[in-house]
DNA sequence: GTGAAAGCGCTAACAG
DNA sequence: CTGTTAGCGCTTTCAC
């Protein structure tokens, strides 16, 4: 069926080798040869079997791209993002959606080395696991790993990620500075990335000299509605708060809803300056993780470690956070 | 480095073709020869090289899926969906975001076909191109394609689709039933798909005895902001209108947005039934285009033409959409 | 039921 | 600079 190296090396009347060579630009190949066969290739619209090169060189210039659920819309800006600048340096994006659970993202890893993709991208905090990453090194020991915005420390595992914890500290104290005392804080799990978001509000509570009252922290799940009862349920019980920072937008929406039918309106801030912070009724703002400038460097990272090896990319590179002011809580004034 | 067939059939006293047969499910094998190899597989944590077996099946059981833009919320949905069902069946995804230019969805598919992939998923509507589909064709020719919510009439081409144009006559016709006469239609563009919502507008004023006024029916960028001044600006003409149909979920909480500022109540529909529609205030009536049902229904006609040759799997599936009502035009009482 | 052997299309060492 | 050739790991006739 299709064009073969052969047919070209024949129709130019040279060998495969040569063909071969022309089409991965070994440069020992005089400059009439080089074009006669550019043309035959141009001309019967040849292009090499992948499956074939694949088996000589142990790649097929695939990278395997990992997240929960492509249908959260900051995972989907990842891959947006990620798989524009793969595509651009010639990689092939395999795409997997693993779910939360352990057993899910476990079986997405083996099948991706057994594609023996050439590395592998995991979008997202949900893939440090609480306990042991012992799979994740394993895996890394056969095929580089990439995360963005996830810490995981471990050999041939590189991380780019953004400082949301101290974003959510900047963010506290901005409240603070504008008066606020008693900041409700919204969020959804303890998984490490939750946990350092939490340590970032103590953090600014502290700088701000503010108490920290357990009564303010407050757990629901990452879902609109169910953050909505939550916050209603505290305003019920007479709970004071005078502003709101919720670690997901998601979340930050479901609250703004529960004091809209209160008639409430206090400054919240959202994490992850979503979509949904846009279209939130007010506008949300929101604390930025930056997927515009993680995405690509996690994809520079990518391409030293495939061109130059293991120890040639930083294992971390970790950009600040930036926040996004929109009507839930204005810019403050410079003065 | 990697075990290969060799390894197995060394360790099991067999030749290589038999442990061929029994991956591959053959049932000229003999129990007690199977047992062993599966064991040996097991064991030794065996899997094929799948370049090797591209080479001779000249497939790698990869799926290529595109969309314009993976970061929009409806196409994620789509994907995520379809990679769930596509992983069931053992097959997988390889993803390209193509844009919306005409060049870049045809650099795609001809990336598609490089890799050899066994089939391809467009998503969305926008892959029906105003002029000639012929690079459809041509792709066509060599790979079966499946659309899912567009309409492209060629051979090898089959496509599941909801009638989104008859979804948005009723909600015209339940608008009109509860009282409203002057409805505003937003649409961002006249594609194919465009073309047929605003069909589907039409039909149900027609059925509904109402008359057709061209400045009720406008256009917009599919930008919330851009949706906003739209409206804004028909209300300083003093346009009226007494309810809103838009053509995307953006579009209508771009319009929402305008209203508010005004203080304005009116109902307003919406259509993909995103998250969107969910986290609006108020909340969105929206015509929903079942991708639930959409995407299982593309991977089963997949499945079915991959197994079953070209014409085992229908040219057309078509369901009807739905609407779902929200906060901002509550269900019509049932009487 | 099982084994031997011929490719699949390409890369890379080696020889000229 | 160019050609010859030996694999890469697997599937698949064709014999036995």
């Amino acid at each position: 069926m299709s064009m073969t190296i052969y047919d070209i090396a024949k129709s130019c009347g040279v060998s495969i080798a040569t063909v071969s060579r022309v089409i991965n630009g070994s440069d020992k190949v005089s400059e009439k040869t080089r074009q006669k066969v550019l043309q035959a290739i141009e001309e019967q619209n040849y292009s090499p079997n992948p499956f074939a090169r694949g088996l000589g060189l142990n790649s097929m210039k695939m990278i395997g791209i990992l997240c929960t659920d492509i249908a959260d819309a900051f995972y989907a800006k990842a891959v947006s993002l990620v798989e524009h600048d793969l595509r651009e340096r010639g990689l092939d994006v395999i795409l997997g959606c693993t779910g939360e659970e352990l057993a899910g993202k476990k079986k997405y890893l083996e099948l991706m080395l057994q594609k023996h993709v050439d590395a592998i991208i995991l979008i997202g905090s949900p893939y440090r696991e609480a306990g042991s990453n012992e799979h994740l090194a394993n895996v890394a020991h056969e095929v580089p790993i990439i995360t963005i915005n996830s810490l995981i420390e471990l050999p041939n595992i590189y991380c780019v990620l953004c400082d949301e914890a101290a974003g959510i500290t900047q963010a506290v104290q901005e409240l603070a500075a504008s008066g606020c005392e008693r900041l409700l804080y919204l969020f959804d799990r303890l998984s490490y990335s939750g946990q350092r978001k939490l340590q970032g509000y103590r953090n600014g509570l502290a700088a701000a000299g503010l108490s920290d009252d357990d009564k303010l922290v407050c757990q629901a799940a990452r879902d609109m509605q169910a953050v909505r009862k939550t916050v209603e349920k505290l305003l019920a019980q007479n709970v004071k708060f005078d502003a709101i920072v919720a670690a997901e937008d998601v979340m930050a929406v479901g609250a703004q809803k529960a004091l809209s039918a209160h008639e409430l309106r206090l400054p919240v801030i959202g994490c992850n300056n979503s979509v949904l912070a846009e279209c939130a009724t007010p506008a949300l703002t929101s604390i930025d993780n930056r997927l515009d400038i993680l995405c690509p460097a996690a994809v520079d990272v990518l391409t030293k470690i495939l061109e130059d090896g293991e120890h040639a990319a930083p294992s971390k590179t970790i950009y600040p956070a930036v926040i996004v002011h929109r009507e839930s809580f204005p810019a403050p004034q410079a003065h």
